[in-house]
DNA sequence: CATATTTGACCTGC
DNA sequence: GCAGGTCAAATATG
């Protein structure tokens, strides 16, 4: 990397860490409606450039198995998969807890669901749709970890690098309900690496208020059906939406 | 028919 | 060896 770059990277972090400041100062108080979303883009335009920035210098983790997952040579169905994919280990995840699923706006494909040691219900696995067209690391898990009330733990992991943004719309945040702020969107410092938290949603994020579609199969969480265009879950309201940590993985 | 989901097998890290 | 994350064939859906 080039020493020029390097320096940009530092001062956009520091831009970042000074925006988190901010938030900090504006969450504190009744601070004015609309000023967390200007943060919030601010927050969001540092973490993405941050990112393009390390990812054209440096390739991501598990960038080798994305360019070219069956590099070996007989791949024929389910023989030798061996390093066809890298196990995530590290790197950037936040989680949300939320008391009803909902819908953040990306595309999401589910491609996995395992019973989880004491746990009541299974995890879900989730990837972007545009894995494959774009590239987009990002992933997620949700996984329902209480019964009564239902509370549903969403974990994401990496950045939406596609474009495709489904449902940018307006911004839960953006609400008439200016005392309601049980949103909590926590940025602990995370330094070493930048923060996509928002990279994670759409700046926009929607808010959807459609309970019919939170049918749930009994026993499970499970998306609705939906085509490429889908949401996998919906909000009922924003209310209950909150960020519990951010990077709480060891960062490599 | 194209795309999404299901689900058992496979793989990796601990 | 086990738990959990991912793959991909089979199946479902629109």
């Amino acid at each position: 990397m080039s020493w020029d770059k390097k320096r940009a990277i530092e001062e956009l972090a520091k831009g970042k860490d000074l925006t988190n400041q901010l938030r900090d100062l504006l969450n504190g108080s009744n601070y004015l409606v609309g000023s967390e979303d200007l943060v919030m883009k601010i927050f969001n335009s540092f973490s993405n450039t941050l990112s393009i920035l390390r990812n054209s210098s440096s390739g991501d983790y598990d960038e080798v198995s994305q360019l070219n997952p069956r590099n070996n040579n007989s791949y024929d169905g389910r023989k030798d998969r061996r390093g066809c994919y890298k196990r995530r280990k590290c790197g950037d995840s936040w989680t949300r807890d939320t008391l009803t699923l909902f819908d953040d706006g990306y595309a999401w494909r589910k491609y996995g669901q395992k019973t989880i040691l004491n746990a009541n219900h299974s995890r879900n696995y989730f990837r972007c749709t545009h894995k494959n067209d774009q590239g987009c690391q990002a992933t997620k898990q949700v996984q329902q970890i209480e019964d009564d009330p239902p509370k549903y733990r969403t974990i994401y992991y990496g950045h939406h690098t596609c474009k495709t943004l489904l449902k940018a719309s307006q911004l839960i945040l953006d609400s008439t309900t200016s005392n309601d702020s049980s949103i909590l969107l926590s940025f602990t410092n995370n330094t070493k690496q930048d923060d996509p938290f928002f990279s994670c949603f759409p700046s926009p994020v929607k808010q959807e208020t459609k309970e019919s579609d939170l049918q749930q199969p009994a026993s499970d969480i499970t998306c609705n059906r939906s085509s490429s265009s889908s949401s996998d879950y919906l909000l009922s309201s924003p209310h209950n939406v909150r960020l519990i940590s951010s990077n709480h993985n060891v960062v490599c």
